[in-house]
DNA sequence: CCGGATGTTCACCT
DNA sequence: GAGGTGAACATCCG
């Protein structure tokens, strides 16, 4: 369910990986494996060694095991879990997905095991991966850096949004609920936004980043329950929009966003 | 049967 | 070069 949210509960659900030393990989599907990875490199660098530290940047996860660094991308159905624990209080949702083959599982020496579960195989593995292309994240992110995410763009705003190269971390649901907080119309050319305007994309990108945060999941939030048809805006009740921008399913308000 | 799904990449147009 | 559209990846759900 990887968006910004998703991958913090999967960061923190991580760092009880950390320590402990790795004896065995399986990753028998290589189209999982990205950029020519093969389960043999992955096993020369990673066994024997520890997980040292587990970051996140925008939608990927890393571990870090000393001279090398363990990425993972969770695409749009993929789950974490370690000793069979998923993120406990909010992905719940894994418990009914059918166990089939898990593209990659690493083996701890004491007997527990991290594990990618994907049931549309649309994340990937890699090692020492690129992230330099990334935009800042969106955690944390300053007025000032949105304001550079979206200048000169004539692209929709929601585009921008959702450019990992611009923005990183920032999915469709969440790009929907920080323009209708934000009172922004989806359509709108990205560098066509006023300071104000960018001022108050900035508060709503902020309060769906760290709402969703600390839910623990994307989904759930006021207007993530309204996307579906014949709903109405929680704001003031018109009728909401839906229409497809940059290949996405947008959902929006026509009476409050501009 | 058909369309759609919290993502990314690539080919092909304009 | 910028931006758009659609396909592909694979599977499940309504």
């Amino acid at each position: 369910m990887p968006e910004i949210a998703e991958l913090e509960a999967y960061r923190v659900l991580a760092q009880n990986s950390t320590g402990r030393q790795i004896c065995e990989i399986d990753a028998e599907d290589p189209f999982y494996l990205k950029r020519g990875l093969t389960v043999s490199v992955l096993r020369d660098c990673l066994v024997d060694r520890r997980f040292i530290a587990v970051r996140r940047v925008g939608k990927f996860l890393t571990f870090d095991v000393g001279g090398h660094e363990l990425g993972l991308h969770f695409g749009m159905a993929g789950h974490l879990l370690v000793d069979g624990r998923d993120a406990a209080d909010f992905d719940a949702s894994i418990s009914h997905i059918r166990e089939t083959w898990d593209p990659l599982v690493v083996h701890f020496s004491d007997g527990g095991e991290l594990r990618v579960r994907d049931r549309r195989r649309l994340g990937g593995v890699f090692l020492d991966p690129d992230l330099s292309h990334l935009g800042p994240d969106a955690l944390g992110l300053t007025t000032e850096q949105l304001a550079g995410a979206l200048t000169g763009g004539r692209a929709p705003v929601k585009v921008r949004l959702l450019d990992q190269d611009h923005l990183a971390g920032v999915g469709n649901l969440m790009a929907d609920e920080a323009l209708w907080r934000a009172g922004i119309a989806p359509t709108r050319p990205a560098g066509s936004l006023n300071e104000a305007e960018v001022l108050r994309l900035h508060q709503g990108l902020h309060d769906a980043v760290t709402s969703s945060i600390r839910r623990g999941a994307t989904g759930g939030g006021v207007f993530d329950s309204v996307r579906h048809y014949g709903a109405s805006c929680p704001m003031e009740g018109h009728p909401l929009s839906h229409r497809r921008i940059g290949g996405r399913t947008s959902w929006f308000c026509p009476a409050h966003q501009h």
